[in-house]
Formats: C-alpha cells, structure tokens, sequence
DNA sequence: CTTTAACCGAGACGGTACGTCATGTCTTACG
DNA sequence: CGTAAGACATGACGTACCGTCTCGGTTAAAG
C-alpha cells in the first residue's frame, strides 16, 4: 500500500477515501484502456480528484498499477479438497480465472515489463504480490504434509527453495498459457498440469496413473 | 518478418539493408532505454533511417519490437546430452541465457502485455516466437521416445496438447523465474526444476531418483 | 510559361498535352483547397501525371501557380464604351468578375505574398501578369487621348509613370475592395470609383458632375 | 487580441507576458522566414515559451499572424498638414514605410490570401485591421469638410460608402504598388497619386493644376 | 532498323513540420 | 496544509508533403 497520513499532525488531513476511489479507477481504467493508454490525468478524472493528488500519493504509474493489481489477487483461497492433487487444481483455477479479467492482465505484465529496469519496482511486486501470495503454496504444502503425501524438508533453506521453484512453476505455467500462448487454462488443461506436476513427464515404473498429461 | 518488396515491380525499390539496420536499433535501444523510453524516433536515428521508412515497413513500436525479439529465440538449439531430464537442462539453461539479456527481458514483457488489448499483435507473438519455438519441444520429445524415456502418444491430438503443456511450463517457469521473481535460473535451479518436471512433485514408490527439488 | 523542349534534340519528346492538364489540375486544386492546402502531390494526380513529370517542369509549388493564375488574365479586353470613364467601368468590372473566382482570389494573393522574399517570383509575376495586363491601360489611355480625354504626355517617361500609377490604382483599389476589405465590387460601387478616379474628390469649381463618390 | 483570462478563477493563470512575447517573436520570425517558412515550433522556441502554450492562445498560423500584423498599423496617425492632398500624402507616406517592412509585407499578403478560404479569418482581418484603420479616414474626411476642402454627405449611409472607398482606394493603391508592381512608394509617386486622387485623371476645365499624374 | 537519350509511372527515401497528447511541475484560490 | 483547477515546459506521437532518387519501360529522332 502507498499512502500513510504523515506524522505531523498539522494541515487538512488526507481524504481517505481517494485511495480506495483512485485504485478503482485505476483498475477500470486498465480493463478499458490497457497500460499503455491508461493515463494518470484520466485515472484522476475518474477517481474525481485532482492530478496533483494522485501524485502526491504515488510516485508514477507503474507503483499505482502494481497497487491496483496486486489487490486482486488478495481474494485467492486453498480450500481443502481432500488431496494434494486436487488441492493445486483449486488454486490454480481461482489464479487462471483472475488472469482472465483484463485490468489483471494487462496490468501484471507491463509492470513486470517495467521492473526489468527498475529495481525498486521489481521489489515492490516482489513485495505486494510475489511474497504476498507465496502462502498458498505454504499452506498447500504444509497440508500435503500433514497428508503424508509430501516428505518435509530436512532444513529451512531446501523448504525456502522448494516453496519458490513450486511457485514459479505454478503461476509460470498460467500466466504462459494465458498470456502469451493465449490459450484458455480451463479444467482440462489444469487437470493435465497438474497431473504433470504432481508425477511428472515419465512417472515411472510404479502402477502410476498413465503416461500422458492429456 | 515483416517487409517483402510487393508484387508490383514498379516503383524505387526498398533498402534491403534497412530492415536489418532497424531491427538491430531496436534491439539496442531496448538494451539502453527498455521499453517504455524507447521511441520510434530514436530507433530510426540509430538505425540511420528516417521515421517515415519504419513506418513504411511496421505498423507501430509493438510489432517492430516483436519482431527485434523474435529473432533472439532463434539460435535455440536443443544438442543431444544422452537423456531427457539432460537435454530439458540444456535447452532451459540457454533459454535462461537469453532472458537474462535486458533486450529479451523487457521486450518480451511488455509485447505480452500489450498483447492481452490486440489480437493481431497476439497472433504475430505466436506465430514469431512460441510456434517457431515449439520445435524444441518436439525435438525432445521425439528423441525421447525413440530412447524409450516416454510413450508415444495415441493420437495426433493428444500429441499437440501434451507439446503444448510443456512448452507452457517450461517456458513459464523460466520466465518467471527470472522477471517476476527475479531469480537467476541458474544450474542448480535448472536441476531441481528438471527434476521435479520429469518425476513430479511425489515421484511415487517406484527407484525413483528421491523427492523434493532441492 | 514554363516548358521549352530542350536544345538537345534527341530522346523522347515531353507530352504537350501535360501542361495544360497541370495548369488546369492547379486551378482546381486551388479551387477546392486553397493555396495552403494545395500539394504538388495532388496536382500531379489529378493531372494523371506523376510527380516526377511536374517537377521536372516547374522549379516548384509558386511557378506552378503563377503559371495557373496569369492565363485566367488574358481573358481581359477593353471594349470600346464610348468615354474614358465609360471604358474603365467595362474593364473593371471584368477585372472584379475574374476576381470572384476562388482559383484568382487565393492563388494571386499567395504567390504576391511569396513574392514578397523570392525575386525570381516577383519578377515572374511582374513579367506574366502585370507587364503583360498594362496594354489595357495603354490601350485606354490612347483611345481616351485620341478622344481628346486625356492630354498627350510631354515624353515617355512620364507616359511610363502615368501608366504605372493607374494600373497600380485600379487594380488596387479593386483587389483591396474584393480580397482585403471582403465586400463585392459591384456596379455600384465600380461607378463611383470610376467617378472618384476620373474627377477626383474634388472635382473643383467647374460643372462637373457633382461631388462626393456615391 | 487573443487570450482573456477565462471566466473562471480556479487554476494556475496565463502568463501575461507570454502573449507580447509571442506577438514580437512571430514579427522577429517574419522578417526572416517569410509567412510560408514560419512555423508555430519556431515562434514558441523564439518567445521562450511551449507549442502547447501557443496552441491555447491562438487557433493556429493563420490568427497568430493577424494579430501580429494587426499591431503594426496602430502606430499610423493623421498629422494635421494643412490641406487634404498634404494630410493624404503624410498618411500614405507613413502606411508605405510600414508595408516597407518584411514583416508587413509577407504577413499582410499571406493572411489575406487565407482568408479567400476562410470566413472567420476574414472577419478578424476586417476587424483587426481595416475597419480598425477606418479611422485615419474619417479623421482626414472631417478635417477637410472642417476646412470645406469636401462638402458634408447628405446621409450616413452615403458617407460610410464614400470612407470605404477612399480606404480601398488608398490602400489598395500603395499595396499594389508596393507587393505587386513591387515599386517603392516613394514621394514622388506618392505626389503623383494624391494628385490624381483629389482631382482626377481630367481635373476638368476649372484652374486645377496641370493634367497628368506625373 | 538499331541506337540513344530523354521522357514517363511508380514509389521508396531522408527530411521537416504538423497539431495533439501525456508527463510531471507549478501556481493560484479556496477550505 | 490539502485540494481542485488548470497553465506550463517538455518531448514523443503518427501523419503529411517536400523534393530527390531509383527503378523498369516507352517513345521518337539520329545515325
């Protein structure tokens, strides 16, 4: 999040509510307009405040896009579904169908674009999003544990490494298959995904379920 | 590609040498500026090209750009290492090269981006860069079953889809590995991504070579 | 005019039928879009010519349109009306007739205000349209001094300047009443120029034909 | 003139100086490019200020260069030399030494050759410009009927279409001269028109003084 | 009847200016 | 001091014409 009343008590306070109103109008602004033609003076016009105010609030358009985006991601949940299997089908559903709304995926890949050359920003999505959304996978894993269906790890930086090549895995392969293959990631897709995932491309000798990801 | 001289013969002929002069432009203009700096301007300046002839021979800044970054992709090679898991390492280690280079990094990102508000473009991005590219999937996969490592497919269709799943989830995992997360993937990322690719997550109760990624 | 055939007499000889169709193209060009928004492009279109062609003929946009213009001028002739004030309302009222067409209106005015910083212009200008309109005045002068109007100059110098200052009176007053000051030099208003002209504001003690200009 | 402050009192307001600074650097721009090579970027560079500054003000090249021009006629005035011939020649002295000036020369021919194609542009050539200097006439047309040079007119009507053409005549006379013939109007043949203007090309049989105009 | 040289159409080319738009800063008046 | 309004300097946009050039091809007079 951006704006924080500032210590010194004097002045007229900030409005409040022009936060919630200006991510808003961000996010319709993105489904509208995409990045590129989103313009902070038209966010403004929409959010019904001045330009200045919004960039008393947030340095530029890349950190109010990330802000924006990164709220919508805050409504993903790990329900249980019983299995560890079933249980990344969930959430990788829930994530295939936020990256189905424009203002998302517009929005998450130009600000990536954009950290490429931007340190700073590169940490906020890391903060805001990455690291925010990281506790599924946490969670998930821990659940799969208590299951019997996942080893733990023998130390907290093998757990660390794991919890990361798992998360770039999963959200990798949705965004890819989203956004640049430009293909839907509807259920059967997400089946195969995960049957890959969770056996991998050659699941060996064993009376496994079949070769296939299809 | 982009510029074929049109069937009519008549008329002064375009500069052959142009289009090659831009595209290399365009590439270094990203390296220095990125994406978002980068105008059509410069580009011609650089490429010692009026702005006239670049838009003659491209639409706009998106599709040149595709075009400039599409032919990074293209020394790709996909060298016979003795197996699967050896040749996915090989080939993600490349693709992890070249996404380390800032034209690639934030090129790409952003022609994604743009993409999700242009179906043309998305088609052009298909075309140039992930079918052009699938040919390394089918490389190993082909190689692979002759080795005996995986199953020939029952039919033509279930073949597309299991080429296309992988190459979603290799290509993801590396990118975002590398731009979201900003990570290095480097080799010991490689190997435990290959790892868990080609025997999952719960490699089973056959010899397998042991769980986790690490 | 514009187009010799060169000296050399080899190679093959210009299509005489293109100037005109420039020329005539030019008028209605100017017609249409005025002098500013006139190109040479569009001339050399709508005279089925190509660019190439009408360059090579005319050193640029101003020639072209002096060329144009001159020719609307040669239509003027001086009937003979009896008196000299009856023959200056005739050819006056031509004059003011040529000058309600748009191809004059905007083409005169803006090769005279070319004119004004090119000297090869202005004397194209001098040579195409002025000298060559003079022999209305010479020829109303030596009706009107044969008629006994007008007194024989004592030499030709002076001849010259007196040519010269009603041409210059005439033709001004006209294109300032037309073009400056926007109102229509009608009947009206030509009769009481021609009376101001040949009687002066102040006709003097004599019987003349009374005073003011109405 | 151009730019009032609007209405309104909220916002930052215009920077007054800027409208001189403008109207000086598009005269200073005038003299040495000539209307046709004048451009907008030039003058905003010239008079320190943005395009987008000058955009707001005026409408384009055209109302810029009026009002440039406009200015430099205020400066005419009627010096009281005793007789109406005298008071003619003293004005139309002054109006040549201004037409003398390049930036009076081009502009003045430019915006009327526009204004054929352009009723807006007209009617702010007539205001600016033509009924504004109206006034050196009336002035002169009074102060002759003062001294009974000319007799009074019987209606207003009838004297405002002797003042518009006595303007027309004048002024039409010395431009044509001027920017046409492009001969200076020196004071011989400023002599030489004034007489021909008071009494006529036949001054009749009274004691007037000699014929012709030399 | 072949050369030869200038003509012609088409259209690419390097430039320059256009008029608009967005950026991020500033300057005012008001609360 | 926050805020709305809007002017401001800056700089890129994509388009339009400029005048030049480079082609393939035509056309007539000269040899």
């Amino acid at each position: 999040m951006q704006s924080r009343t500032p210590a010194g008590r004097t002045g007229r306070p900030r409005n409040a509510a022009a936060d919630a109103a200006i991510l808003a109008a961000t996010r319709q602004a993105l489904v509208e307009l995409g990045w590129s033609k989103l313009t902070l003076g038209d966010v403004a016009v929409r959010a019904g405040v001045a330009k200045t105010t919004l960039y008393r609030r947030w340095p530029g358009k890349n950190e109010l896009v990330v802000d924006a985006v990164a709220e919508l991601f805050d409504e993903l949940t790990l329900p249980d579904r019983g299995s560890l299997a079933a249980d990344i089908e969930g959430v990788v559903l829930q994530f295939a169908a936020i990256l189905a709304r424009p203002e998302a995926r517009s929005g998450l890949m130009a600000v990536v674009a954009e950290a490429t050359r931007d340190e700073a920003l590169r940490e906020r999505i890391r903060a805001s999003i990455v690291e925010r959304q990281k506790r599924l996978v946490l969670a998930g894993r821990a659940r799969a544990q208590a299951r019997g269906e996942l080893a733990p790890e023998s130390d907290a930086d093998e757990a660390a490494r794991a919890v990361d090549l798992i998360f770039d895995m999963v959200a990798g392969a949705v965004v890819h298959r989203t956004l640049v293959s430009a293909e839907p990631a509807d259920e059967k897709w997400v089946h195969g995904f995960t049957r890959v995932l969770v056996s991998g491309l050659t699941p060996g000798p064993g009376p496994g379920p079949g070769p296939g990801p299809g």
